[in-house]
DNA sequence: CTTCTTGTTACTGA
DNA sequence: ATCAGTAACAAGAA
């Protein structure tokens, strides 16, 4: 599942990827992710070039170089962006081993096509994700829904605090809260809750200042380290480069129940909070 | 076959 | 108006 870590690890491989190559076609093989619709995302991106790659949250935003418009890309649960370079054909050498997928698959959903035979492909195999072409006003809109990002300097323990303070739902609810907090999604809701101590049920407002002091360092750790080994792969997840990520081995508790917790050796429980599937350790979690 | 998976939003009710 | 809780979405894996 992306969140902000894989986002951000795509953003950085794609901006030194594709940017300023000029797309000379799409193909587009799901219309029903595209929006506003063909003919606008044809004919935006046919002939332009990325101009900058940004992220709010776990939204891409590739700023476009000409008609002042921007490509969104929502990866969802199972979406992923890879680019491969042209394959060249070297008679009796050995094949391009850059990229360990086989693409396109049936999976593919839209190809990119650059002027150097480069191709960006988005695959999704739940087609929960989407792609859509917005003018700069859209844009702000959408942007200005999104709560503090971790990792910025509006992300501050006094604004955190407020937050936390304000809301009379469990504690995951709120870190999973894109309008509060972006970025955060199911895996590192769990890391965090179980690095900071504090069990995910817990009622946000009753929270004490030193839980939550917590809770706000541990975000940070946990959402640097975890972009420092490039995000986890656990079923769908691959970067820009058809490549796994390596936080999967520093996970605690998720998908580890029924394992030994690794500070004190309970059991890991799965319960339901927020709607989501949750692990916890039920000694080290207060 | 049923159940589970999750990011986000629509909907319902308080 | 604001907030909280749940269902729905999609489709593959088990």
């Amino acid at each position: 599942m992306p969140e902000l870590p894989e986002v951000e690890t795509i953003r950085k491989d794609l901006s030194r990827l594709i940017v300023n190559k000029k797309i000379v076609s799409i193909e587009i093989n799901l219309k029903r992710i595209i929006k506003p619709n063909t003919k606008v995302f044809s004919g935006t991106l046919k002939n332009n070039k990325f101009a900058q790659i940004e992220r709010i949250g776990k939204l891409l935003i590739f700023k476009l170089a000409d008609h002042k418009k921007y490509l969104l890309v929502h990866l969802k649960m199972t979406g992923q962006l890879i680019y491969q370079k042209n394959k060249k054909i070297i008679p009796g050498g050995h094949s391009d081993k850059s990229s360990i997928e086989n693409l396109p698959n049936k999976f593919t959903r839209v190809i990119f096509n650059f002027f150097d035979g480069g191709k960006l492909f988005f695959n999704d195999a739940r087609t929960f994700g989407y792609l859509k072409i917005v003018g700069k006003e859209e844009l702000e809109i959408i942007k200005n829904k999104f709560g503090i990002e971790p990792m910025t300097e509006n992300f501050k323990l006094e604004d955190f605090e407020k937050i936390i303070k304000s809301r009379k739902t469990n504690i995951k609810a709120v870190l999973l809260n894109q309008q509060l907090i972006s970025g955060i999604g199911n895996i590192y809701a769990d890391e965090i809750l179980f690095l900071a101590k504090v069990k995910p049920d817990r009622v946000a407002s009753k929270l004490t200042k030193k839980e939550i002091k917590n809770i706000f360092e541990a975000t940070g750790k946990i959402i640097r380290n975890a972009i420092k080994y490039r995000g986890t792969t656990f079923n769908d997840y691959l970067d820009a480069n058809g490549n796994k990520g390596n936080f999967v081995k520093f996970l605690k508790v998720y998908q580890k129940e029924g394992e030994r917790c690794l500070v004190c050796s309970s059991l890991i429980k799965k319960t339901k909070v927020a709607g989501r599937g949750t692990r916890y350790c039920p000694h080290c979690q207060k």
